[in-house]
DNA sequence: AATACATATTGACAGATCTCGATATGTCTG
DNA sequence: CAGACATATCGAGATCTGTCAATATGTATT
């Protein structure tokens, strides 16, 4: 990067890496990731994070409200998926900010 | 990935993205990359955040502390550089989880 | 050694964040 | 429509974080 990033862009970066910088969250990412279909229900997200119902919940509303996943109401069940991109452009954000020249 | 994050990796992994999402060590960050010689003097690095010359100091501790820059002393000046590397590996880590399959 | 300067550390405060139990909302089934 | 179930929201407590003024530490200069 030639420039410094200015303070609107690096607002909006932090809020993104913010979104995920909590391990719950990227557990969270990663099993829906890691699903065979590509998604996954909140019942399922529960167990393995070991926390509340609520706690869960909380999570999932930032990674949406964050554009990291997506959610549809399927019957009485919630499905999450990954927002494709996301975290690659971030990461492309990220990275060119990270050759010295 | 085929397999999630497992509770420690998850840790570790948040510690590096937390260590980044704050908009002045974004800043600060993206000062030292900018730079010509890659390389900044702390001197340098409280202007342009706004911040105060302890909130710089604390900042650039912080990103020391998670690897993501390193620190020099030389005379009575820091001069700060990236750690090469450790923000691509952050960046590898969690490309390997957004991949459905 | 005394002074001046650059940076780090300390102590304190305000605001954000994580967490949970309790409750509300929404959706299906009988 | 009543009951059961999945998920979201609310309210509150505990902890973490960003910030600064004041002070300490370390380095060079005279």
């Amino acid at each position: 990067m030639d420039t410094p990033l200015t303070d609107g862009d690096a607002h909006t970066l932090a809020d993104l890496l913010k979104a995920l910088a909590d391990p719950v969250r990227l557990r969270l990412v990663s099993l829906i990731a890691a699903s065979d279909t590509g998604e996954a229900c909140a019942c399922d997200l529960t167990t393995p994070t070991g926390k509340s119902q609520a706690t869960v919940s909380h999570h999932l509303s930032q990674l949406v409200k964050a554009g990291i996943i997506k959610r549809e109401q399927r019957g009485k069940w919630a499905w999450f998926s990954l927002e494709p991109d996301r975290i690659d452009s971030m990461c492309a954000a990220l990275g060119s900010s990270d050759q010295p020249r």
